[in-house]
DNA sequence: CCCGGACTACGGGTTTCCCACAATATGCAG
DNA sequence: CTGCATATTGTGGGAAACCCGTAGTCCGGG
């Protein structure tokens, strides 16, 4: 799936998310910086770059954000990934031997970011330095770099473009009330005497809550509200 | 419930988690540091402090670690939370009114920290230095304290002491696969025809998967797997 | 060899869910 | 004032789920 570029979104006075992305490869001596956006619902990718625009294309044309071994790692990391572990990958070597066709170096780290409510992101610099270079520049900068990741990925999510983005249903407040009860193991009949309301009001809430998401059945839009984090788990 | 205490699990070779934490203290000017782990499943929290063994007893006796703002608010945010914003909330006076008899200042801050399989940690560091030595602190440390914090929690959650309290029940690879059809919104007939198997045999794992989630319906069963990981909210 | 777990299947019955249709009342935005 | 969404209630009927009990094979571990 092609992935949505932010880069040119309004932005709150202080610059659009491109500007900043400059701004911060400006500060600490970057080429480039990558920001990818995970939408956990359906695995859609939204993000900002300040790449060449050319590479950028190629990238999305190729697929890459598919197999990009440096977004991969890092979704399932704790912490930061640095590029020089993945050399033996052959992902990365058929996306980096491309991206060295457009003067995009492969020293580089992933700093995953994650949000409370489940929203997380990839945050990617690229340095064409030496590596003995590197790995100062690295130590220097590093704690600097998370806290600017964290604080990025913030102003992401909360212009609310993400939020946008994965444009879930909402349920009324009855609707939501009631498959949290269902998701809790009670009967129509239960949610009926506890709400103190008929079971075929219940019936009717669970009929439209089932429409909403797009679901076919009950268990379906209880597990599909729960992905939307529009009721809990327990 | 009472949290659980990992202050004196056997370490890796670098120390108990205790000691590491008196080490970072140490290291960072710092008065004390509690880490809050919990267990998103069924919000329970383990952690590992070293605070004074009364104020930790008292702490628990009190049951603040349910109302203790500088947990909750933490929990909900993104980045670190100062808890200077903290000092108007009748929580945060109750907890440490009672904490300054112990000599815990009201100073400090939380880091939460997020892990790839939904883990969280709350990351909290206590001072007691004058309000201007606190911000050249913070100023100086901050982005340090966040690698500490995220690289504690790693090792928290290497250590697999978290996996283990877990504890959630395993679902057979049938179970977990005919469960996860249901929650995909397919009928228990569709998910026969799917798997080359008869109704019979669908309905029969359903039920057993119900009885090993401790669930009363199907939804309840899908609801607790996915919150439990072992299907997908798809 | 035995046992338990996993997987498979069935009969019969009851309960629950779901569908389609119909209706009223309230609040809010245009 | 109108239209829409939300919330509520109801009927009839059929489909699906669920319950209970029973039974068989296969496989791995003790």
């Amino acid at each position: 799936m092609k992935p949505l570029d932010l880069g040119a979104e309004p932005d709150d006075g202080s610059g659009t998310l491109a500007e900043l992305l400059d701004r911060i490869c400006a500060r600490y001596g970057l080429d480039y910086i990558a920001y990818a956006g995970i939408n956990t619902v359906d695995d859609s990718i939204h993000g900002v770059v300040n790449y060449p625009d050319a590479w950028k294309s190629h990238y999305v044309e190729q697929g890459y954000q598919l197999i990009d071994p440096t977004l991969i790692a890092a979704s399932r990391s704790v912490g930061l990934v640095e590029w020089g572990r993945l050399r033996d990958f052959d992902s990365f070597r058929r996306v980096f031997r491309d991206a060295a066709e457009f003067g995009i170096s492969t020293t580089g780290l992933t700093i995953p970011v994650r949000g409370p409510f489940g929203d997380k992101g990839m945050f990617s610099v690229v340095s064409s330095h030496t590596e003995e270079e590197w790995q100062r520049l690295r130590r220097e900068f590093l704690s600097a770099l998370q806290t600017e990741a964290t604080l990025f990925h913030d102003r992401v999510m909360r212009e609310g473009r993400s939020m946008k983005i994965m444009l879930q249903p909402t349920l009324s407040e009855r609707e939501r009330e009631i498959l949290q009860w269902i998701a809790a193991g009670k009967s129509q009949f239960d949610v009926g005497v506890i709400l103190s309301i008929s079971t075929r009001t219940v019936e009717v809430h669970l009929r439209s809550a089932r429409e909403k998401l797009g679901a076919m059945t009950t268990p379906q839009a209880v597990a599909r509200a729960i992905g939307m984090r529009l009721i809990y788990p327990i």
